[in-house]
DNA sequence: TATTACATACAAACATGTATGTATGTAAAT
DNA sequence: ATTTACATACATACATGTTTGTATGTAATA
């Protein structure tokens, strides 16, 4: 049993993470066992406990390593006023959550844990209460993001920017869902970027 | 230890369903005891796997009982020419699905456990593949309601009846998601059927 | 030396599926 | 109409296994 230094542990601890992630995705997070975990990351069940107080500890340090960053570029995707119209910049949103859930087999496979393979029941349900409060903010964003583009007269219809931004968060919520469900990536994947950009060119004058 | 009457048994059997519904919406699946369903339906353990294989066997019978009527009625809303225009069509048969989760407490409970309360590994893996295959059918009904719309001059913009239907399914994918979401039913729900006026006001002419 | 980052051992609880027991329904024979 | 044989619809008991969390041990770091 040899201890570690401080780097050491902290490798450990992601190699937790990542094992975690591994199994959960294969077993579903109530059927995954501690043990296998500690298989998984080639320690024993004891390093799991000293890194984690629970199951449910180590889903949310997983979940966090991968939505904390993407939480962060929403902003800067959104209300940075750059040489884009504001249009674009909703499509580079939608479409750069995409890219990255393409690009990164992490995050991919973190957003099909947290939406296929666990249960919204007792201390994690929580975590459905933060997400919904986290869609608020982008609700909130795409809405002031649409109003500039009304302000620039580029809105096709009469609806206004709040009703706007609602049915494009609905649509892309839908589009995260089915995204995930297209396990083997054959039917929906290929044809996400395209079905953004139709969406925006619907509001589009 | 009284035998019944086929009648009997299958009030049984339901019975089972009903507290299996009541218990894996509180605990989710997984963490659901049979023993738990049990105690809930008033009858012991072995009254349960006479009648169904495996908790398994017991969802699939909760899913059935709601999902089969509601894709019976997918055909009569969509399908049927009547008096109301196709797009009038495509929105009653979207608002129709949000009226039978707010009438019926059966069907919201198992669109929630289905959605938040239980895993797609394993055995259930089958279930998330017949849904996307459902998800197909429907896709492309509202295609064809829309090309029936088209051919009527109803359509807006010049985005294709399949690109239509595409960005219809997702947005009531996510509309789906997010209303089933909503707990309390204080954030989405009551604003749902105007969400689908507004959508489909959106492609209107 | 004290603390850390683990590994190993212990204790307890729970859950599943199956075997067996039992009372009653049902159909057929008398 | 009564009796019998069988099947049914459960309840109870059995057998087995797994999993969790915690206590304790241990080598290395700080």
């Amino acid at each position: 049993m040899v201890r570690k230094t401080k780097e050491d542990a902290e490798l450990t601890r992601q190699r937790i993470i990542d094992a975690a992630r591994d199994v959960f995705l294969v077993r579903g997070v109530s059927r995954t066992s501690m043990e296998q975990v500690a298989t998984q990351a080639g320690v024993t069940r004891g390093a799991i406990y000293w890194h984690f107080n629970n199951k449910t500890d180590l889903l949310y340090a997983l979940r966090d390593r991968v939505f904390l960053p993407l939480i962060d570029r929403m902003d800067d995707t959104l209300l940075v006023e750059g040489s884009t119209d504001p249009l674009t910049r909703i499509e580079n949103f939608l479409s750069g959550t995409i890219k990255v859930l393409n690009d990164s087999i992490e995050t991919r496979q973190t957003y099909e844990i947290m939406m296929l393979k666990c249960e919204y029941v007792d201390e994690f349900e929580a975590v459905l209460r933060q997400m919904i409060s986290t869609c608020s903010g982008i609700i909130e964003n795409v809405r002031l993001t649409y109003e500039r583009a009304q302000v620039k007269g580029l809105l096709a219809g009469d609806l206004t920017p709040a009703e706007l931004a609602m049915d494009t968060h609905l649509f892309f919520s839908g589009l995260l869902h089915m995204w995930v469900k297209d396990i083997e990536g054959t039917q929906l994947r290929p044809h996400a970027l395209a079905m953004i950009k139709t969406h925006i060119n619907l509001r589009r004058k």
